[in-house]
DNA sequence: AAAGAAGGTTAAACTAGTTTAATCTAAGTC
DNA sequence: GACTTAGATTAAACTAGTTTAACCTTCTTT
């Protein structure tokens, strides 16, 4: 059974029955990319939500003047998507690239509206999911307001050094808010200090 | 029946049974704050999750340089609290404070798990609820990055016309993430351009 | 009507972070 | 082993937004 990873994490939160494990196997698909390919592209519609058995992800908008900025990374278990977009099926604003050989487990829209009807659970997990994520993102907007670049590299370091070791400088400068070369002034810096 | 704002409001999003009606308000209180009061304060646990009847308030945040940052504005029809306080039942990072006479109707927190068990129903909601509030977050966190303090005010008056008539503009600029000096040079620059 | 509060404006000096552009390094690939 | 390609660094000139400090406006209170 493939699935085993998202059952595995999905106990952490509710409790499920061997059949409801069963019920949730039939309406996911596992999928492979390589290092490079797009899970969303920017204008297209976000087909699934996935969760991340194996590999990294960046999810990344690029605005009118040819800017990157990175939303958020993702690694093992972990979800990915452009949730806006797959909530309404409209045409998504941000990409969702590969930065590794990824592996994931995916819902489609209608497989996951199916679920929740079909295993109730699936609402308590999601609702308890979309809680822990809500308020991350709050903490990270509170963040990028009251703490200068520095302070926010540090943070990041300190909270996902695993994260920091897998991708380029590059995009944790975007995911900062920042540019490359103060990113790599800020790193300078702290060299110096020690 | 009081609770019949936030009843209306739910049945946007889920069909409710009488009786399950009835289930909810017993598990909800009423609560009116004059002016200047506080829903919820820095350092104390946050009890209450509260849906606003009819008022404005604001969340902010104080940091160590004594910088107030507001994390958000809530009028009629919106939810408030500090949720990771109130989810884990620990200190709050934030302060909710009315910025005029408010009527809410609240849920603490035993009584909303409480209520989960009872209507199922309420997962559901909460869930579809947070996906929103998650997207709004992400997409101002976007922004916060990708345009500048002017595009930003723009958008914000576009965004919450009504939410500008009615709070000061230091709790605006300190929204934004900018200094009440400089939202001051922007508001005289657009007078200028027209 | 005088006196505070609370909020808003203006302007000069300043700084955190950007822009531009050149150089460096390391890894793949022909 | 030379040649791209992708990423990282450095430094000088610049700018969006801050800081400081003084002043203005309006409402509330007495």
């Amino acid at each position: 059974m493939d699935i085993v990873p998202l059952i595995d994490y999905m106990q952490k939160f509710v409790e499920l029955e061997p059949q409801e494990v069963e019920i949730i196997q039939k309406h996911t698909s596992l999928r492979n990319y390589l290092k490079g390919q797009f899970v969303v592209q920017q204008g297209d519609v976000c087909r699934h939500e996935s969760f991340v058995v194996e590999g990294c992800l960046r999810t990344f908008y690029v605005d009118e003047k040819g800017q990157e900025h990175t939303v958020m990374f993702a690694i093992e278990n972990w979800w990915t998507a452009d949730l806006g977009s797959f909530l309404t099926q409209t045409p998504a604003h941000y990409n969702v690239q590969c930065l590794e050989n990824t592996k994931v487990i995916q819902f489609s829209h209608t497989n996951l509206e199916n679920l929740y009807l079909q295993v109730p659970k699936m609402e308590r997990f999601f609702r308890i999911i979309l809680q822990r994520a809500y308020v991350a993102s709050e903490r990270r907007l509170v963040r990028s307001y009251s703490l200068t670049a520095k302070e926010r590299y540090l943070k990041f370091r300190q909270d996902y050094p695993l994260i920091e070791q897998r991708v380029p400088q590059y995009m944790i400068a975007s995911y900062l808010g920042i540019t490359k070369e103060f990113l790599s002034k800020i790193r300078n810096q702290l060299i110096l200090e020690q």
